[in-house]
This record gives C-alpha cells, sequence and structure tokens, in this order.
DNA sequence: CCTGAAATCATACTTTCGGGTGAAGGAAAT
DNA sequence: ATTTCCTTCACCCGAAAGTATGATTTCAGG
C-alpha cells in the first residue's frame, strides 16, 4: 500500500532528478516539450507494466497433490453432493451470494445448504466449517 | 444426528424386547421394580459412556510439522505482531467476540486489527484472509 | 524531547451470516 | 402409488462481521 506509493515517488523523484542532471550536464536551457513527453511515457510505462504485473499476479496455488477424499467420511456425516458443492466454494473464501452467482441458484438457498452443513459438521461458522472438513479429509 | 436417535430408539426397543423375554422364559409375572430400575440404569450408563465419548472425541489435529513462517511475508505486507496473533485465532475459526475474550480486549479493538488485516492482506472476509495467510506462508 | 507506529477503544452504520420454519417440485427407491 | 430424500426457495429475525472515522495512550528510536 504504502510501499507502491513509495515507489511511485521516489520514480517521480528520479525522473525529474534525471531532467535537473541532463539540463546541467549539457548545458542545455530548455529540454524540447518533446523530449519530457518521452521521458514521462517511459517512466509511466514501466511504473504501468510493473504495476499491471503486481495486479495480476498469479495466485499462489496451494495444493496438496497427494489429497484423497475421504468418501466414507462424506457418507458418515451424510453429506450431500450439493452441500459438498457449496462447502468447497465456502472454503475458496466466497461469499453466500457469490456462490449463489456461481451456482445459479437464490442466496436462501446457499444458506439452507451451509446451515445443513453446519449442523453435520457440528461448527458454527464458515471458518470453523473448513476447518473440520480438513479434518475429516473432505477438502484438501 | 438422526443417527444417534436411532441408535437410542434400538436399545431401548432391544431393553423392552429383553425384559418382555425374560417374564415369559422364567414364567414371572411381574419383574420387580428394583429389576426395571437396575435394567434401565444399566443401559441408560452405556449409552451415557457412549454418547460422552462421542461428543468428547479429540479433535482431529492437522498440523503439518514441517511448516516454517515466511517472516519476509510478515514484514512485506507490514502485518504486526497483534494482527498476526488475531489471524491465527480467525484461522481457527474463531468469533469476534471469542478473540477478544483470549486476548482480553475489547470487540472494537479486534474489528480494528481484523479490517486493517483484511487491508493488508487484499481480502473481504476471514476466511479468504485465511486462504491468503496459507498462500503467503504467514500459518500453517 | 519529539515523532511515528502500534495498540486500544468508541460510535455509528451497512452488510453478511446463521437459525428457524415451512413449503413445493422432482427423482429414486420400495 | 407412496414414501423418502434432495434441491430449491421464501420470509423473518437476531447476531456477527465488516467499514469508516477519530481519539487516546504507550513506547521505541532518532
Amino acid at each position: 500500500m504504502s510501499k507502491t506509493i513509495i515507489i511511485y515517488g521516489v520514480a517521480l523523484a528520479a525522473l525529474i532528478w534525471v531532467l535537473k542532471f541532463i539540463e546541467y550536464r549539457f548545458l542545455v536551457r530548455d529540454l524540447t516539450l518533446e523530449f519530457y513527453i518521452g521521458a514521462v511515457a517511459m517512466v509511466c510505462t514501466g511504473l504501468g507494466i510493473w504495476a499491471g504485473l503486481r495486479l495480476t499476479r498469479k495466485k499462489i496455488v496451494l495444493q496438496n497433490p497427494d489429497f484423497q477424499r475421504d468418501d466414507a467420511a462424506l457418507a458418515r456425516l451424510e453429506i450431500t453432493r450439493r452441500e459438498l458443492e457449496v462447502l468447497t466454494l465456502i472454503a475458496e473464501g466466497l461469499s453466500n451470494q457469490a456462490i449463489a452467482d456461481k451456482l445459479f441458484v437464490s442466496l436462501n438457498t446457499v444458506k439452507s445448504h451451509s446451515s445443513s452443513l453446519f449442523l453435520k459438521l457440528n461448527v458454527r461458522n464458515r471458518t470453523q466449517a473448513v476447518l473440520r472438513a480438513r479434518e475429516h479429509r473432505i477438502l484438501p
């Protein structure tokens, strides 16, 4: 956050410094407008590329390759297919509304599923549900 | 849930069946009150032990023994000590109120910490925060 | 000594979650 | 055919979570 701002500030300061340096070094009284524009364009392009990479940097995937779902646990806990879907999306950090949009169902439906899920997993909220599901080897 | 109820029902039915059997088998007209009480006591004791074991069965601990916190990530994200504490408790599925009680601070304080945590982790809720923290190797 | 970062808490407000209840349609099993 | 289970959805309500803003205090480091 503040680091980003600082880097931008430093970059702009460096640009100004370089321009000043050029002015003095080569005894140029006034650099041409084109030169300024070009310099700003270059710096902004660089910063843009850097910011773009930062903003869209790929997710760090944290996968356990040798995860094997314990279907016996699923059966024992009487968790249905749809509930498992909802549970999976909950584990991805989605809100109920987001889950509803993703599954093309209403918010109420998602609430129903998650509620019965919490009952069956014997937990009180989604964070605990994810923990429990992992313990039961229902989720990776 | 329903399984528990079924087992209780079966146990009671079995008890009644056994008592009837004894009555016929030994041509006893009326079993003594003490006998009934004793039978009920035995069955209920057994069920109680079983239920107690079920209810208090130990947590399945899901620990990654070779977890090493990425302190660089902590510094990079500018996460403070207190925020890390809160984050850890969030990851354990505790509510804000529970965290407040555990840390002997007010609910508002916990909210403050979690809010700035979400900002720094660039997430919108606690579940995503836990995910992100794991990705950054801040949490096991 | 002064500054800045942390930590604490408050107040107020909006959004999201979660519980409870009930109900309708559909598919599969008996 | 009837029952049972799953899925879907609605409505209501209270609790919890999250946002925004600002004040205070403490304390290490320059």
